[in-house]
DNA sequence: CAAACAGTTTAGCCTTGGCTAACAATATTG
DNA sequence: CAATATTGTTAGCCAAGGCTAAACTGTTTG
């Protein structure tokens, strides 16, 4: 649990920058990422699937594939994936729909991937760019980050 | 490559919130978050053994393990592919060393890593948060993000 | 309405990144 | 210095998320 080499003191170099956080909270880091890792995939199929509903009034596999830029297979297989956890329903070469926990995990994605973009955006981020930061970063955003991203970017409209 | 249903806008319901982006950059902004994926965990090992080497003077296994909160068997693994990598040099039951290739990877992470880390201070998160934002975050920030990031933290520091 | 095309599914393969259990090497200590 | 504790390695397992190739279903069109 602890670090080896009790008497670092004597053999560290002279200029160590910001000291390491300790053991147990250095592991909480990673941990919290490795947990984000897990979750955000499905994130992005929900939300996805939830936008073409919503933009196109239907979710073909087919369209997630190209949007995704996956093959088809790769999504057939997610797609099964996504009803055992009755994310979404789906009848054989049909539209996918959102189940109600669908929607929901749909809802809440899509507005954090709106808060994080609107505030790339609001720093000065050319669109293209925020566009892509913003599909990695908002899985790794805590609830308090988020909430400070969303106050910025109200205040940088207000001027 | 397109979408399907050409007659969306009959379909499509009357509150369509932000437009979808063209299938291409859609595609663009998954692929990236992939490609992210396959080196954040090569990056993150690297970056933390430099640090352990900075302020520790040595990078044991078990203290990687510890601070990675990860069995020692996953190091090991994670070592073996490092050092086929050429990123660490490694004698058994000895600590590790970074090659000239790690040293450089190392050094570049720990830049990004904290100046998103100094950014998220600089907004206003809390520091634990913050450390745990960035571990996840740093990955998936462009260098355009990057430069503003470390612009709008110097702005704030002289205020 | 049959043929061709488009979309979907399945099978089987691969790599990554976790794990536990068992074993091996080194370090510590009675 | 022998016994014990710590550290490191190996083997074998698993799930996730990619892929290609082949088969199957549904749609469009000559
Ligand atoms: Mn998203
Ligand atoms: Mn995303
Ligand atoms: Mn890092
Ligand atoms: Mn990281």
């Amino acid at each position: 649990m602890t670090d080896s080499n009790p008497n670092a003191a004597l053999t560290a170099p002279s200029i160590p920058g910001d000291a390491l956080p300790p053991v147990e909270q250095h592991a909480q880091q990673y941990a919290t990422v490795r947990n984000a890792h897990e979750t955000e995939l499905i994130e992005d199929y929900v939300e996805l699937i939830g936008d073409l509903l919503a933009h196109r009034g239907e979710a073909r596999a087919a369209d997630i594939a190209n949007r995704m830029a996956v093959s088809q297979a790769t999504v057939s297989k997610m797609i099964r994936r996504l009803n055992e956890l009755e994310l979404v329903t789906s009848k054989p070469y049909r539209s996918l729909f959102l189940t109600e926990a669908g929607q929901k995990m749909a809802e809440t994605s899509r507005a954090r991937h709106d808060i994080v973009l609107h505030f790339l955006r609001a720093l000065g981020v050319k669109d293209a760019t925020a566009r892509i930061d913003a599909e990695g970063m908002e899985h790794h955003v805590s609830d308090e980050t988020l909430a400070i991203m969303q106050r910025f970017t109200e205040q940088q409209q207000n001027n």
